[in-house]
DNA sequence: ACGCTTACTGTAAACGCTTACGTCATCATA
DNA sequence: TATGATGACGTAAGCGTTTACAGTAAGCGT
C-alpha cells in the first residue's frame, strides 16, 4: 500500500500520452490544433490518470479567472432566489463561475480583498459597495455591473434594474383612474433604498399627471416589511387622517397593511384599495387577492451578466438597462375577480 | 500618460518596503512574527500600491483553495434561500469563500471538472452528484458533506439533514389522535425525493403505531407541486375513494389540495383534514392557516459547513447529523385558531 | 528540385505567491 | 567565555499551468 498517490498534474499526463504538456494543454483549452489521434491518445492519458486541471494554476498562467463575483448585503427576501438564479444561469451559460460575496449591510471602507484580480468581473447589488470602493475599482477599469442601483453621478458603471418608476406610476393611475381614488397613502422602503425612491418618484408623478395634489402625511415608511408597514397603518388610522386607498411600496407591505385595515374594520377594496410591488407568491393567494406589479427580476440577473460579461470582452456596453415591469390587476384595487 | 500600470505584486510591496517578499507575506498571512516597525512599513507600502495578492497564486503556492463548494441541482423552492443563508454565513465565519455550482437535474457521470483541487472540500445537496462522483471523490480523501440525503449503503461521507420521519410521524399522529382522522392520504414528492421517502416512512410508521392498516391507494403522487397535488386529489374524489384527512407531503403540495377540495364543495378541516410539511411563508396566511412542519433549512446550511470544516481539518465528523422538526399547529388539522 | 507555406509539436519562460532552509544577531545559560 | 536557543529576516525553490517562440516535416506551385 502506497502513500497517498498525490494527484496527477498535466506533466503526468504528457509522459503517458507521450506528448509535451504544451499539447496536453492545448487539448485541454482546444487553443490550437492538434492531431487527432495524438488528442485522442491525450485524452485517454488523461481519463486513465483522473487528471483535473488545477485551476489555480490556470488562472495564474493565462491570467483569468473564468469567474464571476456577486456581491450583496443579505440573502434575504423574496426576489434573491429569482436574482441568484438569473445569474447563476448566465454566468454557466457565459462558462464562468460565480463566486458569491456577502458583506455587512452598512458599506464601510473595508479594503475589499476580493474582486480585483481574483475574478474577471464583479455584480454588485444596491448599495453593498461604498462609493469610494466602486470608482476605485471602476478607475482601474475593473469590470463592474450594478444591479438595482442607479447612476450616482459621474459613475461610468453599466446599471442593470428594472422599472421601479413606471411600474409605480401606471399602478398608482390605475388606482385613480380606474377606481376614482384620490387620496392615496405610500409607504416607502428602507432609508436610500433605491427601488423604494424610484416608486415614490413613480408615485408622486402619478397625482400630478391626473392634478391631485401630493399630501405629504400620507406618504410614510413602510420599510417593505410587514410590521412596521402595518404600524405605520395604524397610525394613519389614529390620526384620523383620511385615504381611500394605499401604495404599500411592496407586498410585504400590502400584507401588513391587510392586517391592519382587517383590524380596524375596514374592507378592502371598497373602504380602501391597496396595492403592492413585486407579485410575491403570497399576492395570489390572499383574501383578496393583491393588485401589484411583476417585475423580470431573475431577467435582472441574467441580463446583468450579459453585460458584465460585454465589458470583460471589450465590447460597448448599455450603460442603464431597465427592464420594464408588468402591472398584475387582481382584486384589492377593486377590479372584479377573475379578470 | 503612461500605458496602463501593470497591478502590483508582491515583489513591488518588498521593494517599496525594502524587505523581502518573504516578509510581506509573513505580515499578509501573520505565519510568524515580524517586528511591528517592519511589519508597519509593509503594510505601508501595501496601502500605497493597493497591493491585492492574488488568490490563485496563492492557492497555488500554499495548496489550499479556502474555497468551499457548493453544489446543487436548481435554484428554486421555498427553502433555498434559507439554506445558502446558512452555508454562506457559516462559510464566510470558517473564513472560507463560497463557489457555487449547479448541475443539470439528472446527475449524469459528467466529469465534474469541479471540486478536488479547486476548492478545499464540498457541500452536496441532495442528489446533484451521481453515487459514482461520490464515490471517487470520497476515495480519494477529498472533504465531502452530504445535504438532504442519507447514507447509500457503504458510503462514509457525513450527512446531515432533517428529521423527515419524525415530523411527518407526530403530524399523522397527531392527526389521529387529536381528530380521530383514520383514511390519511399520503402525497408523494417526486420520485427518489430523500426527503418525501422518509416522510412516507414516518405517515407509514404512525398508521402501524395506531394500528390503522396502510391502504396503498390512498397514497399517490404530489410531486411536491401545487399542480400535480391539485391534479391527485381530484382523482381520489372523483374514484370515489373515502379519506378523511391529507398529509400532502409538502405545502406546495397542501395549496393544491386547497384547492381541489374547496372545488369539490369539501370544507377543511371539517370533511378533511390538511396538513403539510416546510412551513413556508403561505402556510399562516390561507385559509384555514396550514398545520405543518417547520425545518431549521438554515441550521442544515450551517451544521453541514461546520461538518465540512471538520473534515478539512482533519477532525472526528458526526457521520448523520438529524436536525430536529418542529410541528407548527394551526387550523387546517381541525385545531382551533389562535393556538 | 526548390523555396514557401502550413500544420503540428516541443522548449522553456513566465505567472505571483508561499515556505523550507539558512544566516546572522542577540541573549540567557553554564 | 563558549554554547546553544531563539527571533527576525532573506534566498530561492517550487506550485501546475499557459503560451511565445522555435523547430520540423509535409505539401504545393513552378
Amino acid at each position: 500500500m502506497r502513500p497517498v498517490a498525490k494527484s496527477p498534474t498535466i506533466i503526468d499526463v504528457a509522459r503517458l500520452a507521450g506528448v509535451s504538456t504544451a499539447t496536453v494543454s492545448r487539448v485541454i483549452n482546444g487553443t490550437s490544433a492538434v492531431v487527432p489521434e495524438t488528442a485522442e491518445r491525450v485524452r485517454l492519458a488523461i481519463q486513465e490518470l483522473r487528471f483535473v486541471p488545477r485551476s489555480a494554476a490556470q488562472v495564474l498562467a493565462s491570467r483569468k479567472t473564468n469567474t464571476l463575483g456577486l456581491i450583496l448585503t443579505e440573502i434575504r427576501g423574496a426576489f434573491f432566489p429569482h436574482l441568484l438564479r438569473g445569474v447563476e444561469a448566465a454566468t454557466r451559460a457565459a462558462g464562468y463561475q460565480l463566486l458569491i460575496y456577502t458583506v455587512s449591510d452598512i458599506p464601510a471602507d473595508r479594503p475589499t480583498l476580493l474582486g480585483e484580480h481574483n475574478t474577471d468581473g464583479l455584480l454588485v447589488f444596491t448599495s453593498s459597495l461604498s462609493l469610494n470602493e466602486l470608482q476605485r475599482l471602476s478607475a482601474t477599469g475593473f469590470p463592474l455591473v450594478l444591479m438595482h442601483q442607479t447612476p450616482s453621478d459621474g459613475l461610468e458603471i453599466p446599471m442593470v434594474t428594472i422599472e421601479n418608476k413606471d411600474g409605480a406610476e401606471r399602478l398608482v393611475s390605475h388606482l385613480i383612474e380606474s377606481h376614482g381614488r384620490r387620496r392615496i397613502v405610500f409607504l416607502r422602503g428602507p432609508a436610500g433604498h433605491e427601488d423604494s425612491a424610484w416608486r415614490e418618484r413613480g408615485y408622486r408623478e402619478a397625482l400630478a399627471a391626473h392634478g391631485l395634489p401630493v399630501d405629504e402625511r400620507l406618504i410614510t415608511l413602510g420599510d417593505f416589511d410587514e410590521v412596521t408597514a402595518g404600524a405605520s397603518l395604524q397610525r394613519l388610522l389614529q390620526a384620523g387622517i383620511d385615504f381611500d386607498a394605499v401604495f404599500a411600496g411592496d407586498d410585504d407591505s400590502a400584507i401588513g397593511v391587510f392586517r391592519a385595515l382587517k383590524a380596524a374594520g375596514r374592507s378592502i377594496p371598497q373602504d380602501v384599495a391597496v396595492v403592492g410591488f413585486d407579485d410575491v407568491q403570497l399576492a395570489s393567494y390572499i383574501t383578496p387577492t393583491l393588485t401589484t406589479v411583476r417585475a423580470p427580476i431573475e431577467e435582472v440577473g441574467r441580463e446583468a451578466v450579459r453585460q458584465l460579461k460585454r465589458l470583460i470582452d471589450g465590447q460597448p456596453v448599455e450603460p442603464l438597462t431597465l427592464l420594464p415591469t408588468e402591472l398584475v390587476i387582481r382584486e384589492s384595487c377593486g377590479c372584479p375577480a377573475g379578470h
